[in-house]
DNA sequence: TTGAAAGCGCTAACAC
DNA sequence: GTGTTAGCGCTTTCAA
């Protein structure tokens, strides 16, 4: 079983010193084409790598990303992580993933951990616990030394940041307006609480569209989830009301989903009873019975956008590039649920 | 915009030489109490942190795990992966992950780039290239060296090596039993091509429990998807024949939700009609009409044993530990659609 | 054309 | 109790 071999073995292998090797492996003009041959040969027969912690410290750049989203087993945030992936080996550099489980102690100790010499930049999504606390002083922290960071969806407020977000409030608006026009009048949302700023931004776009239309919401069709309780139970409630919505727009799959399913349970008919749109990247909506309509959220041209933008600060490290704010537009996509 | 401090800036900023600051910031008793609370106190107001690199490159340690999927945008791997995350962080691990695309060359370039001091340990499923064209050398010279490696799911062949896979055999065996238990007795089955292992273990199980009980498959009745082509249009093919089954196994969800969908769509009564069943841990199962019954796979339970191997392995280098084959046993999550 | 030396940030054996 | 030194693997002046 053969040993990694490194530029020091190589070296006293062939008889020669780690710096005459080190340049012979860069195809260095200064080493005559013997030695050169020679030491390729040899290191390319033992497979030799250069060590990776070694050249990031002495280059003081790593090739790697670091990655903080909240969790991974959700169709959006892997669909992010797929275009960031490919954006980013397409530039040779590779991913360090932290999930932060929407925790604020768990994003703080992920940002510590990448920033401190393991990535030469930073893709992250907010936590939902930092966003309900406003604590961002970890972010602050970067952004004034100057490290290289992009926001990816939720990002944090008043900052001045690079930043690649979603027309969440447009995509609201599209939402309605296409329930609208298709003849649905009595409408309702199934949204997240205040703090998640992508939901209230749904939110404000969709009851845009209602006044626009001389439509208002009744509180009563106004449901705003909150996820530390059941679910399922705190939308049956828009069910179980005298008088029913005729048309409900999701500010997630989830949701969505889970609405369709007590609508059905409950011998409504989707869409000639109720219809459904939901907002989404997933792959949920294409399977379920009737499709959801669904605005299409583009998780992957986020990612792979945001990375772009990364990259370019990494590699104009020293100028002074302001703050872009990439807004990737949302559309509808219909199905059979409206 | 304070810049980055490192030991050396303590030091000298202090007074003091570098190794008092690494000893102090490590509560050593060599350091008195006095210059010990000054340098942790100064360490603290400027938020040092070691540099990673440095720390692994002199310890020879990274903390660091590298995994190695074919992609990332699909249920059961991100289960996978949260499983491994959470062990991993529990042992304050980090992971670096890298996605094959089910493709040699990457596989191999993943490989070469995260043992060369980057990782600790290696978790991998194998791309399905490499699988199709019996090419594990970049593997075996890995195991030769003694890296630390635990297979996951789709494993290298013959090969003396650490790995966590499913029962698949058991798992169709118990797909059928299921079927046949309920009634139904015309099967059919949805498969991969032979060289993707998975599939075919579980088309043996599957196999074998029909002929415990007497009966046994047409051929046309077992279609073997090749997924270059439309899959669609392959599974139609089994609904398009004079006579229907009058049960599916599908060895993924995939195939179970789009076989629902055509055969809803050709009138057919799901599961009066035809039963179907799957073979998976994801989301689709739960939310189609009427929901799948499954054979649950499991990810994250796998994701978390394979991390628990391997660092066992690192933990213990030296020792000759035999080589481990955990088996996650699968069992058959009843829902609507059997 | 080749090699010696210094340094990226850190630690640990060994002085003092 | 504190400092000096060497070295993890690599590159890059600078000297030979």
């Amino acid at each position: 079983m053969p040993k990694k071999v490194n530029i020091k073995t190589i070296a006293s292998e062939l008889g020669v010193s780690p710096s005459t090797v080190s340049k012979a492996l860069k195809d260095s003009h200064e080493i005559s084409e013997e030695t050169r041959s020679k030491i390729q040969a040899y290191a390319k027969f033992y497979h030799y790598k250069p060590n990776t912690l070694a050249l990031g410290l002495r280059n003081q750049k790593t090739m790697a990303l670091g990655v903080i989203v909240p969790e991974i087993v959700h169709h959006f945030f892997s669909r992010v992580i797929s275009g960031i992936e490919n954006t980013a080996s397409q530039n040779d550099y590779n991913l360090m993933i932290c999930l932060s489980k929407d925790q604020l102690s768990k994003e703080i100790q992920n940002i510590d951990m990448l920033t401190n010499g393991s990535v030469d930049g930073l893709l992250v999504t907010v936590a939902k616990e930092s966003l309900e606390k406003c604590n961002f002083e970890h972010f602050e922290r970067l952004i004034a030394q100057d490290f290289p960071i992009v926001f990816l969806d939720r990002v944090p407020p008043n900052l001045q940041i690079d930043k690649v977000i979603i027309d969440d409030s447009a995509g609201g608006y599209k939402a309605a307006k296409h329930l609208i026009e298709k003849g649905y009048r009595k409408l309702a949302i199934l949204t997240t609480p205040q703090h998640v700023t992508v939901g209230v931004d749904r939110e404000m776009g969709f009851l845009k569209a209602l006044k626009e239309s001389g439509l208002t919401i009744y509180p009563k069709f106004d449901i705003k989830v909150n996820e530390n309780e059941p679910i399922d139970s705190q939308i049956e409630k828009l069910f179980s009301q005298k008088e029913l919505p005729d048309g409900i727009f999701a500010v997630n799959e989830n949701y969505a989903s889970i609405a369709l399913k007590i609508a059905q349970k409950r011998g409504l008919k989707v869409p000639d009873d109720i219809a459904i749109i939901g907002f989404t990247d997933g792959l949920i909506s294409k399977t379920t019975n009737p499709t959801l309509t669904t605005v299409a959220q583009h998780g992957y041209t986020m990612g792979s956008q945001a990375t772009e933008i990364l990259l370019n600060r990494i590699y104009n490290k020293n100028e002074a590039i302001p703050n872009q704010t990439i807004v990737i537009s949302t559309n509808v996509v219909e199905r059979e649920s409206t």
